[in-house]
DNA sequence: CACCCAAACTTTTTT
DNA sequence: AGTTTGGGTG
């Protein structure tokens, strides 16, 4: 068939050549596409989720079936636009030429832990896993090593153990690169080195622990998708399910995914990844550079490249500076990237006095840009930690200001979420401790000790919350332990409707929220959010787990949460600003320390990251970038005595070469003796504050 | 054994 | 600034 003939019209006619031939690479035979594996290197802004949904839609006008793609995202939300713009775009060509079936979605579209986690419920018992598993989240699983190392008592020894996220994180590493611990440490956490031998023996017993108690937790889905995967007939039926795997971001894919997916395609047939090596930056996570550099070669005949340059985001000199930042890495894809719009300003690098200054300086950029029309939501503030942007928002509140924040801190770990979603969770699953002994633990009078022997009950019951009637609680609040154990009852009861359930976790967990929180009813009125949300889910386990695998993005204490078509400003962190894109970008406190980060710098494997980060912040921006540069920042750190504030040297990333793309500029008194506005203005309403007291 | 308080310690980014 | 541990009290 010539498929230039037939393909060029329609909608792919909005694709430029590369994007075209890597939406069309294939040979197409009746109902089918016959492709080898094929690497997509698409730089930013080169409208890669276009061309990847155009690829889908291409599978899909050719008449490969919807449920025979496995479409594997780094997000939901990635997932769903996929889904959604690739379904629309063969809805248009199929709708004109026979009006005939037109898939209404993709349904193996997900991250690689929720198709995960849905292969696996299918195929549990083949591998001798229970379908009915709760799946944990890192916070989950840092609490049960918590749990362990104090049974083990490595926490009663002089020097003091590892913190139960350190322990999390260290396990993490070392089953998502499937590296021994002794070199995670060494590599990683050489401050942990001592700790080895007990740091193994903890590991041991979490694995055990969580076996016992039916637990998954985030690596395990993929663990144990692989594990599936290398038993050969298992392989083949989860492979022979699909016609075409395509995967997104696959320069963040880690050892575990990439195994998986060799596992199910060995020769590559019908498989396409699409990455950005220069946008790699989640290697803290595990993932591997290396996976998206190699690719091509790990296949014989080697994988097809094609790489996309034309770039549709961006205006030029945001570009050449972004260029000129990543000429100086080294790495295998070369590219550079070309702007298609014309014109454009010099990216600004502004020194500032501090933090203050940096904040009120953003205030004052972001209200000019929107009276000259540009919306707030046009705009964004992008940083490296996510309490960088504290004394802003101070000032955004104090301003009036509406602003959302990605990243940083989430919904589902606030603790009175995780207190209301554990009563649920103990409901569903009995045998879960992590979540019994948290859930004891609120009732006034029960401590770690009571807690665990009232588990302990419950496990020598046979796990039945009727157990529980019988059993009196020394000291501690007789009528909440009733009601508890009551409650507890009815959740675990099959019968018990799904509907209802969280508003009878939320009337026995009210009084709890009243007694220890002074903002008990903003807490109370994020437990009413959850109820909400879990209208939507047709059952209990699914409400679980989507939950635990797609977190709802915003915290609802925020000062007065906008409203979804409100104008508001964006604040993010880089790493949650990935795919994203605003006219108007500010990158605070670009200096070294941040860009690269402190911890970063003596590997330069990890310094290229943090250099790669940057790139990825500066390349968000469409018309407008600012770097700003605070000349004395604040440390959280120990500050043995008085001030915490630091000098920040200039980011070593800023060379001569790269500073030639800058336009440089400083913003109010840099050496200050007086007073200056913005702190004149912090007295005055303080003044204001202490005269309407009376 | 639970709870409160003080002291010591702390590595960022997230599915 | 937030977390974790240890000591003292009821």
């Amino acid at each position: 068939m010539r498929r230039d003939d037939a393909m060029a019209r329609g909608p792919f006619e909005t694709l430029n050549e590369q994007q075209y031939q890597a939406a069309t690479f294939g040979q197409v035979g009746r109902g089918t596409v016959e492709s080898g594996p094929v690497l997509i290197i698409a730089g930013a802004g080169t409208g890669k989720t276009m061309t990847l949904a155009h690829r889908t839609a291409f599978l899909l006008i050719q008449g490969v079936a919807a449920e025979r793609i496995l479409m594997l995202t780094f997000s939901r939300r990635a997932a769903r636009e996929m889904s959604e713009r690739a379904v629309n775009v063969a809805a248009m060509h199929l709708s004109r030429k026979r009006g005939g079936s037109v898939p209404v979605k993709l349904d193996w579209s997900g991250t690689f832990h929720s198709v995960g986690s849905r292969l696996l419920r299918i195929y549990a018992r083949s591998i001798g896993l229970d379908p009915g598993f709760t799946i944990i989240d890192q916070g989950d699983s840092a609490d049960l090593m918590d749990l362990l190392r104090h049974e083990l008592e490595f926490t009663r020894e002089e020097r003091r153990f590892p913190r139960k996220s350190t322990c999390a994180d260290i396990y993490s590493q070392c089953v998502n690169r499937q590296t021994a611990l002794e070199d995670i440490l060494d590599t990683h956490y050489p401050w942990c080195i001592d700790w080895k031998d007990e740091l193994a023996e903890l590991f041991r017993a979490y694995v055990k622990a969580k076996q016992y108690q039916n637990l998954l937790d985030y690596d395990d889905l993929l663990l144990h998708w692989m594990w599936l995967c290398e038993n050969r007939e298992l392989a083949d039926a989860v492979s022979m399910q699909f016609d075409h795997i395509l995967v997104d971001e696959y320069q963040d894919t880690n050892a575990l995914q990439s195994r998986i997916l060799t596992l199910l395609r060995p020769n590559g047939k019908g498989l396409t990844v699409v990455g950005d090596d220069a946008q790699s930056i989640y290697a803290f996570r595990a993932a591997e550079v290396e996976n998206i550099l190699q690719f091509p070669g790990t296949f014989t005949p080697p994988a097809e490249v094609i790489s996309l340059e034309q770039n549709y985001r961006s205006c030029q000199p945001i570009l050449d500076l972004s260029n000129a930042l990543l000429a100086e890495s080294p790495r295998a894809y070369r590219k550079t990237l070309r702007a298609e719009k014309p014109g454009g300003c010099a990216p600004q690098l502004i020194s500032v006095e501090s933090d203050l200054e940096q904040a009120e300086y953003i205030v004052g950029q972001v209200l000019t840009a929107r009276e000259s029309g540009i919306d707030l939501r046009d705009q964004a503030v992008l940083f490296r930690n996510g309490h960088h942007s504290d004394r802003l928002e101070i000032e955004l509140v104090r301003r009036d200001i509406p602003y959302v924040k990605y990243g940083g801190l989430k919904f589902l770990e606030s603790a009175h979420v995780k207190d209301a979603l554990s009563i649920l969770r103990w409901g569903a699953n009995p045998k879960n401790r992590v979540a019994g002994f948290r859930v004891l633990k609120l009732i006034p009078g029960i401590g770690p000790a009571l807690a665990s022997r009232t588990l302990d009950h419950l496990a020598a019951n046979d796990y039945t919350f009727s157990a529980f009637s019988a059993y009196r609680i020394t000291h501690g609040e007789e009528e909440m332990w009733v009601e508890l154990s009551d409650l507890l009852r009815r959740l675990s009861d099959k019968d018990q409707p799904w509907n209802g359930q969280l508003e009878q976790v939320r009337k026995w967990y009210q009084p709890v929220m009243e007694l220890n929180y002074n903002d008990h009813y903003i807490r109370n009125g994020d437990i009413e959010q959850l109820e909400m949300i879990s209208g939507q889910y047709a059952n209990r386990e699914q409400f679980l787990a989507e939950l635990t695998l797609d977190p709802p993005v915003a915290c609802g204490d925020l000062a007065g949460m906008p409203h979804l078509d409100d104008d508001f400003l964006v604040l993010s962190t880089i790493h949650s600003a990935k795919g994203q894109e605003w006219r108007n970008v500010f990158v605070l406190n670009v200096n070294d320390g941040n860009f690269p980060n402190e911890f970063a710098c003596g590997d330069d494997k990890r310094i290229e990251e943090e250099r790669r980060l940057l790139y990825v912040a500066m390349t968000r921006a469409k018309e407008s970038l600012s770097l700003i540069r605070p000349l004395k920042y604040w440390v959280p750190e120990q500050a043995k005595h008085g001030d915490k504030h630091v000098y920040g040297a200039k980011s070593r990333f800023l060379t001569p070469t790269v500073m030639k793309h800058l336009a440089v500029k400083a913003y109010g008194k840099i050496h200050s003796g007086k007073i200056n506005i913005s702190k004149r203005k912090e007295i005055m309403n303080v003044r204001d504050r202490a005269a309407s007291m009376f």
